[in-house]
RNA sequence: GGGCGAGUGGCGGAAUGGCAGACGCGCACGGUUCAGGUCCGUGUGUCCGAAAGGACGUGGGGGUUCAACUCCCCCCUCGCCCACCA
């Protein structure tokens, strides 16, 4: 239902009416696009390929504010190169499994896809309305079980590959929607969703060995810098947290222990060595006389939140275990403490203390008064008198063999010392951990193995895929700490593939983020049915040369489709070794200051702008409002300026398709076309939306004067259709309006939309005069009207000459006179 | 605590070493209109001035340059990311 606030009623069909209803043109034109069927990929034959893709959206409600600004731009961009004669790759999908609707579906007493594939259909149809050059016929759900047959079919060639992987470790879980999280969605030891405080359980989950690919993850992100944002590869970078150094074994009683360290070269500094305390490390360690207290301190430990553990400002706690290290270099004998400070997670668990030079280390030892040894002089004051540890360069002392190395020497020296006797070598640790990807939770990809008594895991085989979701709905789907699916025996019962024996299914379903990281290789064949993507599909048009999307995927989703990519080249099915050439991150669309929220009432709703302004106005605003990558907020937007500047633009349209046929030109109008049409498509193509708006602005305020001043019905009406082509871009409905005013039978399949960009002649963009400004003193104080042409010392005499020239110098001497013909002359004085 | 980015009229923004404020919103005045809205025109950084004209002006301070919103250094403020990663 749309609301009109402020139009009238118009009649629908006005082609020489200068009148503008922005309902009245949608409901004209949507229809007719359907038919002529304009955006379908492959319809231009021949023409080279260009894929552009949005991030598809999960189906929770229909389309907001956000998905107005993301769309919106990314419609921009594919339409332009529509227009520009590639043959383009625009689809949509849904990423339709997920949290939400299993929440839903509790509430309600559903099925989760009654909900989802509702959802699906208004936004769908709200996605028609906004005109979005989607090509339909590609559209896909990841819940459907023709696409999650195939995300089934690459976990199983993951698992023979290795990559996919069970273990057992402590792991974060949230307690509110009962299920484990991945590292990634952990965001402050808060659950991303929900914002429950994470905890830590002991569970056996499904893992993807992504860790396996860290190198390649970074070292690839060459490629794409400049043509990702440069704080998404950095984002990247720090998450997969590289670190190079050495792996140091010392020994404790009579087992090696390893630890690892970046600073190698600071062996002779380390007066104490400390075990994470949740390790089974530490527990495996401890003497006899010290249990008691190391198992009172483990308690205090694991009763501490993720939050309250992550606080720096926390001072720095522990328990001696009662036995000593050896330092390989230096035979010392080192006390040995279980702390909470140490990570259990990274590197091995057990570090060796170099208090002098290492904070967290220097923190310790004052706290438990261990020695301090400074074994790097740096020149700064004695960590041990000031607190502060020391981390830069400098000379080493106290070192025995090192003495006297700087840094790197000392480092590469100790390094080969240890190597030469057994006892470490250079190692790399990352940041990354491997990906956890199975949930407690019904509504997603169920993992297609079975467990067998005597086979242990048996993968489903490839021809009895998919496995299907069962009918499960309401109170069934309740979380109770185990997936619901464990709870449908009828479901979990099966033979095994391999000794036909009785069997049960893997309960677990895959991270939602495992469906969304091939998506975009389905779309290329998304009714293939030999395999996930039929290889010459893709060949033609991955990678996607524009991907555009938040930046609120710039760890989780991008890092984890770059992977996929990787194993599916490695496997031999896919050229490309990234899967977005191309990434532009929109920003978001606030409200007063702060994110729009329904809780808050912090909300404007899309339905409600698109009934006032219509789609042409509100997508316009979006655009208009600022660069594409900065948010917008809302109440800085006049979506009424939008509709006044559509409906002149429609107004001058009528006037000049009104013209009587004439071959007359106008110089004046065929320059501001050239140069608005030159502009505007740099301006489109560096995606410098809200300028290139700007420039149709201009152009068509020069085109409304020409139109006044009676100029050339030619100039004006090539201009006029100039204007409609490239507006088509960002007002599809008003350009195609305008170009059926302008006397095209649109009906008749003459689109705006299926006319190519209009190209600037150069002639025309060469000017007769340019205006050189003269300044003295570097203020600028004459303009002067000067051939382009012009020699710099015609340019210098007419400068000089200049009264105001003249007057602004005074008596003072001209000391030099800079020339920049024809543009600039700077007159110095003394 | 560390890293990255940003700061320009009343507002959104434009200008990436060479005319600061394009384009638009808002506002003011005038025209059109029975009226309101629409529409059309003019003006609109600040200060002095009737005007002509002038001075100042891109968070603050310094520097490089004939010339700095733009490049360099320091500081302030805001935003984002990471946060005991050895």
């Amino acid at each position: 239902m749309r609301e009109r606030t402020t139009m009238t009623e118009a009649p629908a069909a006005a082609a020489a009416d200068d009148r503008y209803d922005p309902h009245a043109v949608q409901d004209r034109w949507l229809p007719v696009w359907d038919r002529l069927d304009l955006f379908r990929a492959g319809r231009r034959e021949g023409a080279p390929k260009k894929y552009v893709l949005d991030m598809f959206p999960y189906p929770s409600g229909d389309l907001h504010m956000g998905h107005a600004e993301a769309f919106g731009i990314g419609d921009v961009v594919a339409r332009y190169w529509m227009r520009r004669g590639f043959d383009v790759l625009h689809p949509i999908g849904w990423d339709s499994f997920g949290l939400p609707a299993e929440n839903a579906a509790i509430k309600r007493g559903e099925h989760p896809a009654t909900w989802t594939y509702a959802n699906i259909e208004t936004q769908a149809e709200s996605f028609r309305r906004y005109a979005v050059s989607f090509d339909w016929s590609r559209r896909l759900h990841t819940s459907d079980p023709e696409y999650y047959r195939w995300t089934q079919w690459l976990f199983l060639r993951f698992l023979e590959r290795g990559l996919a992987y069970r273990k057992s470790s402590a792991v974060n879980w949230c307690p509110v929607d009962q299920t484990v999280l991945a590292n990634e969605q952990v965001v402050g030891g808060r659950c991303e969703r929900c914002g429950a405080e994470v905890t830590k359980r002991e569970l056996t989950q499904w893992y993807f060995r992504i860790t396996d690919y860290a190198d390649r993850l970074l070292d690839d992100m060459a490629q794409l810098e400049g043509r990702w944002p440069d704080r998404v590869l950095l984002m990247q970078k720090n998450w997969i947290g590289r670190s190079t150094g050495a792996t140091v074994r010392f020994r404790v009683g009579d087992r090696e222990v390893p630890v690892f360290t970046t600073r190698p070269d600071t062996l002779y500094g380390a007066t104490f060595f400390v075990v994470a305390a949740d390790a089974a490390l530490a527990d495996e360690l401890c003497a006899p006389e010290q249990r008691p207290a190391f198992e009172e301190y483990r308690e205090q430990v694991r009763k501490l939140s993720e939050i309250e553990r992550q606080s720096t400002e926390r001072p720095k706690t522990g328990v001696p275990l009662g036995v000593t290290a050896t330092n390989p270099l230096t035979g010392e004998e080192l006390p040995v403490y279980a702390a909470d400070y140490v990570l259990a997670e990274y590197g091995t668990g057990a570090i060796m203390a170099v208090p002098a030079h290492d904070q967290r280390d220097l923190d310790f030892a004052r706290a438990f008064g261990l020695p301090v040894r400074v074994v790097v002089d740096t020149g700064e004051a004695d960590p041990a008198e000031t607190g502060v540890a020391t981390s830069g360069d400098g000379v080493l002392v106290n070192s025995g063999p090192l003495d006297g190395l700087r840094k790197d020497e000392a480092i590469a020296r100790a390094v080969a010392v240890l190597a030469e006797r057994g006892t470490g070598e250079a190692t790399v640790n990352y940041r990354l951990r491997d990906w956890l990807l199975s949930r407690q939770r019904f509504w997603g990809c169920p993992i297609p193995v079975v467990h067998c008594p005597s086979c242990g895991e048996v993968p489903v085989p490839d021809d009895q895929l998919p496995v299907r979701l069962p009918d499960m709905r309401g109170a069934d789907l309740q979380p109770k700490g185990q997936s619901p699916l464990a709870s449908n025996a009828e479901w979990v019962r099966t033979s095994c593939p391999s000794c036909g024996g009785d069997a049960e299914r893997d309960t677990d379903t895959m991270d939602t983020f495992v469906d969304s990281s091939w998506y975009f290789l389905r779309y290329c064949s998304p009714d293939y049915e030999d395999g996930p993507f039929d290889p010459e599909a893709v060949r033609q048009w991955m990678p996607v040369a524009q991907y555009v999307g938040g930046v609120e995927h710039a760890i989780l989703h991008l890092l984890y489709a770059r992977f996929f990519t990787k194993v599916l080249h490695d496997m031999g099915m896919l050229d490309a070794v990234e899967p977005f050439a191309a990434l532009l991150n929109q920003g978001q669309v606030i409200l007063n200051g702060s994110a729009m929220s329904k809780s808050t009432g912090n909300l404007v709703e899309l339905g409600k702008e698109l009934g006032a302004y219509g789609v042409d106005a509100v997508r316009l605003s979006m655009v208009f409002a600022g660069p594409p990558e900065d948010d917008i907020d809302w109440a800085d937007v006049s979506p009424t300026g939008s509709v006044k500047y559509l409906s002149r633009v429609a107004r001058l349209a009528a006037d000049v398709g009104a013209l009587p046929p004439s071959d007359e030109r106008s110089e004046e109008v065929d320059r501001a076309v050239a140069r608005a049409v030159d502009e505007a498509t740099r301006l489109t193509e560096s995606h410098r939306l809200n300028v290139a708006v700007a420039r149709f602005m201009e152009l068509t305020s020069a085109l409304r004067k020409g139109v006044d001043a009676g100029a050339g019905a030619a100039s004006l009406r090539d201009g006029a259709e100039a204007l409609a082509v490239m507006l088509s871009c960002y007002a599809p409905y008003t350009a195609e309006e305008a170009w059926a005013r302008l006397g095209h039978d649109v009906e008749a399949g003459d689109s705006v939309h299926d006319t190519a960009w209009p190209v600037a002649d150069p002639a025309l963009l060469v000017e007769d005069t340019v205006t050189c400004v003269v300044q003295v003193g570097g203020k600028v104080r004459d303009r002067l009207e000067v051939p382009p042409g012009i020699g710099e010392d015609a340019l210098r005499e007419q400068a000089l000459a200049s009264d105001a020239v003249r007057r602004a110098l005074g008596d003072r001497e001209v000391r030099t006179v800079v020339v920049r013909a024809p543009k600039l002359v700077n007159v110095v004085p003394a």
